[in-house]
DNA sequence: CATACAGTCTGTAGTTACTACAGACTCAAG
DNA sequence: CTTGAGTCTGTAGTAACTACAGACTGTATG
């Protein structure tokens, strides 16, 4: 076995770590959490290789896409079980990318409120501060309601 | 005192919630918390008036914007003190609104690879399923890298 | 060989902003 | 008098980590 394949194969959760940018305390959460399985260990220290690493990659990617973890869970499930779990999979994704579409929107009016908000500041020279008075006002229109 | 001003200026906290939308637990969880002044009682119970109701609508309006409840705390004092302070608070919204920017554009790029990964998923027969395949590859290129 | 130092270990507590009880108490109406 | 709605305190749970404390290990250098 050469050097780089074993460096692929057999790293502790430093190396793993750096890898995949999930962080040590990350990857030991994840461990305790059963979203990865327990590691092996050689004395104290936990060992990965190349299959754990591709694991963690794919967890990041989830989560990066805003899967919650119970989500990831199934997801890790389904690609084990591999043969046309790919319905499920679409059906999870579809889903969540709906929420992710209805968040997109509550931000951009998010967004149209705090600058119309900002914007007034910058307009005038009021007595009282038009920021406050528009988030005391019984209601902003069209932001969340 | 008219029943009408009676009802604004005193209620119990189930009509505060009612007229602001603060779930119970949530006020009583701001007030631990010194998000709003410990309530004063009559006999157990808390009791509101006018001003409390308009605090709330405060919070929950910055809230609904997403700030903070540390966020949410300046605010108040800021207002409180009234003088001058919008220069604070226009720059903690600006700040606030460039985050919300960035956490927009971060949205976008998820929304535009899960909506790919959900066509892909459906434009194929293929052996193994395109959605955990993208997730699968060292990168999803134009998210969050 | 000793020692320093980076890396790792377990376990617990803190974070944010609530939400969900359990179990007791109060108040007004029928 | 009893029933029911409303309220009380206090604790624990949620999501997804993050941040220690304090101990231990493995390696490189003098």
């Amino acid at each position: 076995m050469s050097a780089m394949v074993k460096m692929l194969n057999d790293m502790k959760i430093g190396a793993l770590s750096r890898r995949t940018g999930c962080a040590i305390e990350t990857i030991r959460f994840y461990e305790k959490a059963g979203i990865v399985p327990h590691a092996r260990r050689e004395g104290r220290y936990r060992h990965y290789d190349a299959a754990d690493a591709a694991r963690l990659i794919f967890i990041r990617r989830a989560r990066e896409l805003g899967f919650t973890l119970g989500e990831v869970r199934t997801l890790l499930e389904l690609s084990a079980k591999s043969e046309d779990a790919c319905d499920e999979v679409r059906a999870l994704a579809a889903d969540h990318l709906a929420k992710v579409r209805t968040k997109l929107a509550d931000l951009r009016s998010m967004e149209r409120a705090l600058a119309q908000a900002v914007q007034n500041c910058d307009a005038g020279e009021q007595a009282t501060c038009p920021l406050i008075d528009s988030m005391s006002a019984p209601a902003i229109p069209g932001v969340l309601a």
